[in-house]
DNA sequence: TATATTAATTAACAGTGTTATTTTATTGAA
DNA sequence: TTCAATAAAATAACACTGTTAATTAATATA
């Protein structure tokens, strides 16, 4: 009987594990219907029934794997916000001068917001709660990304590529420019960007680095 | 008979005259009270079944003066759009000098946005697709009220206070800079302008009139 | 094999915009 | 002034939405 404890011990925990994974690719279903259809429907064209039906269960069961609906919306964008936190980081590590960063680092957010338009309106159109809520398993607000930006500022100012003054507003200019341009380029570009949307990010990637 | 002729004319013509007032007293209600609640609960809050409640009708009889739920919306952000044009008018007409100028409509831009919030949310970043119809009456879309900045930008550069290059790409800079702080100041008041949202305003002005 | 636990479903509630139908009120004419 | 035509408003219903409580089905444990 003693013998046999262990055994019993190991099948018992084999399909634990089992239930835990399958439990946890139901989870990664719905983030993955979920997800499909924000990105056909948008953010309005997200329901929970629909979601429940691609997979082949019922509206409620979803409420056992997510609090509410914005847990689950939230969860379908967190993994963007992790791309788009590296997309910056990179384009941070991409070279030292302070001018170039600054460069590479609006290049990267211009990208990234024209690449994923959907998600960009979520975060900072949308549901800009969500910058405010923390990054899954740490205690870290989503913000933290644009962090980066500032730092990058910082570094020009004292570098002297750029003018001096409260870093804050500073900041606050790089951001609006390129946050401006990334917003108005999704939503109008019928009226933004008339001669070429990559002239119009041109001229103003050019007009926040000497203007700040 | 023939005397009473005009007499009863007169009577039908002062109560369809008094009908067709009534219906526009109650349509001006509707938009009242959808006005009012649009400002209480912003884009998402209002709701036809609200609006028929606070003025004591059902809700259908609303179709009978607005096409749609649209319909209502824009009628009620159709008066903030000739605000809107009246205000940038007004800026431009402040003075004749192109510098001064570009930098009164950049803060008359700002304080619409900063003053009418909700307003600005669904006219530049909930529903862009406003700005393509056409103001009531006309056949002019309402992004008109949008030449003003570019026909400034315009007189600036023949005056060569700011830089030559395509007028749309330079008047794009102008705009995605005020759209960019105005949108940013609105929905991430935490987040942008830390340093006091005026101190950031004034940069950004300051840097879309350099940098243009 | 019986019991306890967990997973999933069904039913329901309170909302939303919207359409078709029916009732009510008002008008114009015999 | 009564009657028929017209216009206005209300009722009822449909197809959705997110969400909660109660019930059934499936699974693990003892």
């Amino acid at each position: 009987m003693q013998r046999q404890a262990p055994r019993s011990q190991r099948l018992r925990d084999g399909s634990s594990e089992r239930r835990e994974r399958e439990k946890q690719e139901l989870r990664q279903a719905m983030l993955d219907a979920a997800r499909q259809l924000f990105l056909a429907k948008g953010y309005e064209g997200l329901s929970l029934r629909q979601v429940a039906e691609q997979i082949g269960y019922t509206p409620t069961t979803i409420y056992l794997y997510f609090e509410d609906k914005d847990d689950l919306l939230f969860a379908v964008v967190d993994q963007v916000y992790d791309q788009f936190t590296a997309d910056l980081q990179r384009a941070f590590d991409s070279t030292t001068d302070p001018r170039a960063r600054l460069r590479a680092l609006a290049e990267a957010y211009i990208a990234f917001g024209r690449g994923n338009p959907e998600a960009y309106q979520v975060m900072f159109m949308q549901r800009p709660d969500f910058l405010l809520k923390w990054k899954a398993g740490t205690k870290q607000p989503r913000a933290t990304s644009l962090h980066i930006l500032k730092h990058a500022v910082k570094q020009a100012q004292e570098a002297g590529v750029v003018r001096a003054g409260d870093l804050d507003a500073v900041s606050d200019v790089f951001w609006a420019a390129v946050h401006g341009a990334v917003s108005l380029s999704i939503t109008m570009p019928q009226l933004f960007g008339s001669a070429g949307h990559d002239t119009s990010f041109a001229a103003i990637i050019d007009a926040a680095l000497q203007g700040t």
